[in-house]
DNA sequence: ACGTTCCACTTTGCGTGCAACTTCCGATCC
DNA sequence: GGATCGGAAGTTGCACGCAAAGTGGAACGT
C-alpha cells in the first residue's frame, strides 16, 4: 500500500521550486549572479542542493551554468524569444490535436472553467493580471498533459518558462486580450468537441500571433 | 588573452560524457540501477559529481531519477519510441529547412562528406554499421546545429539520444538502407542549394519513414 | 591618465562523513 | 504454504571542509 501523504520531496527540488518560482516572478533579474553560498542560507539549506536545483533550473533554460564561473539568470533577448515561440508553435499546435482526443472530461470542464474565469475577468490591475497569466499557464498546460506525449512534455519543458513580465504586456492590450481570450474558446470548444484539427489549426494561430505581438511590442524603446 | 588550450571540464561533465556514451553504446541494459558508490570508484572520481551526472542523464532522458530510489537506464518500449519519432518529425523539418538558407560552406561540405561516406561503405558487419550510425547522428547534429536556434537545439537535444542498438535494424535493412542514404542526399543537395522547403519536406518524409519502420520492427516478436 | 601585474578575497567543484530511507532476506504467524 | 513482519545491509541525500580557479582592486610602470 502506497502512502497517500505526498512524500517529503527532497531538498533540492524544494530549491528547484522556489528558484524557478522566483525567476519567473522576476524576483531574480536577468543576468543576476546565482552564488550557492548566498541561496543555500536563503533557503535554509546547504550548498550542495543549491548546485543540484542550478543544473536542473540549466535544463529549463533559465539559468546559464558555466564551469567555474557560477550561474547566471538568463536573459530573454527578441531574437530569443522569436526562437522560442517558433518552436512552441511547432510543437503545441500537435499537443492541442492529441488532446482533442484524449482529454479526459475533468480536464475538459477544467479548461472551459479557465476559459469562463478569463473572459470575467476585465481588470487591468496587477493582481488580475497575475490572475490571467496564471490561468494562461494553467490552460496551456492542461492541453499538453492531454496530449499524453511524455517526449512531447520533455521537448516543451524548456519554452514553457519565461519570466512572466514579458507575458504581461498581452494582457495590456486590449486587442491581444480579446484575440487570446477568443482562442482559448475557441480551442476549448475544438477539444469539447473531439475536432484535432480546429484545435491544431486555432493553436498555432494563437501561438504565431503571439509572437508576432511580441516581437512587435519588444521592437519598441520601451513601453511599460 | 585567453588561453586557446581547452579547459579542464568539471569532473561532473566527464563523468555526464562517460555515462552517456556507455549508455548509449548499450553498455547498461535499460533497467540497470546506477548506482552511485560503484560508478564513482569505476570512474575515478567521488558520488557527488556521479549524481549530478545522473540529474543531467535525467535531462536527456537516458536516466530515471525517482527521489531516494536512486536511477534507472530507460527503456524505450514501441510506444516511446513512436513518440519520441513524432517529436522529431515536428522538429528536425523546421531544423533542415532552417539550415537551408544559413549553413557556412564548411558545414555544407562535411555534409556532402559524409553523404560520400555513407554511400561508399557497402559493409553489413558491426563495425560498419556502427560507421553508418555514427555518420547518421553527425549528419542530424550538423544540420540541426546549422539552425541556429539554441532553443531548437534544446527541445531536441532529449529525443537525439537513443541507445544505438534500436538504430541498427536500420542498416541491416538493404531497402531501409537505400532510402535513408537517398533522404540524407538529396538532403544535401537541397541545403546546398538553398532550397528549404526541399529541405523541410524531404526531412519530414525521413522521419516519419524511419518511425513507421521502427514500428514495424519492433512489432515483430525478436528478429536481432 | 591608462594599462598591467600582483595579491588577497571570494566562489566554485569535489571529497567525505553521517543520518534517513529503502531494500532484501530470513523468521514468524496464520 | 503463503503472506507478513522485522532487522541488517546497502544506498541515497545532505552538510561541511578543503584545494583550486576566478574576481576585483590596489600598487606599479609607462
Amino acid at each position: 500500500m502506497h502512502s497517500m501523504a505526498s512524500i517529503a520531496p527532497t531538498s533540492s527540488l524544494r530549491v528547484y521550486d522556489d528558484l524557478r518560482e522566483s525567476i519567473l516572478a522576476g524576483q531574480y533579474l536577468p543576468g543576476t549572479r546565482l552564488r550557492t553560498a548566498a541561496l543555500a542560507e536563503r533557503l535554509g539549506t546547504s550548498r550542495t542542493p543549491v548546485r543540484e536545483a542550478l543544473v536542473l533550473l540549466e535544463g529549463d533554460g533559465l539559468v546559464a551554468l558555466e564551469p567555474r564561473r557560477g550561474a547566471v539568470v538568463r536573459g530573454f533577448a527578441t531574437e530569443d524569444l522569436a526562437d522560442l515561440y517558433e518552436v512552441r508553435a511547432l510543437l503545441e499546435p500537435h499537443a492541442a490535436a492529441r488532446a482533442a482526443t484524449r482529454m479526459t472530461p475533468e480536464a475538459r470542464d477544467r479548461l472551459a472553467a479557465l476559459c469562463d474565469l478569463a473572459e470575467a475577468s476585465t481588470g487591468l490591475d496587477r493582481a488580475a493580471i497575475a490572475d490571467q497569466i496564471a490561468w494562461n499557464e494553467e490552460f496551456h498546460a492542461t492541453i499538453i498533459q492531454a496530449a499524453g506525449s511524455a517526449r512531447l512534455s520533455a521537448a516543451l519543458r524548456g519554452l514553457a518558462g519565461i519570466p512572466r513580465a514579458f507575458r504581461t504586456s498581452f494582457w495590456l492590450s486590449p486587442h491581444q486580450r480579446a484575440i487570446s481570450l477568443a482562442c482559448h474558446r475557441e480551442l476549448q470548444v475544438a477539444i469539447a468537441t473531439g475536432s484535432p484539427e480546429r484545435a491544431e489549426a486555432t493553436m498555432r494561430m494563437h501561438i504565431v500571433s503571439a509572437r508576432d505581438y511580441l516581437i512587435e511590442v519588444m521592437r519598441e524603446p520601451r513601453t511599460a
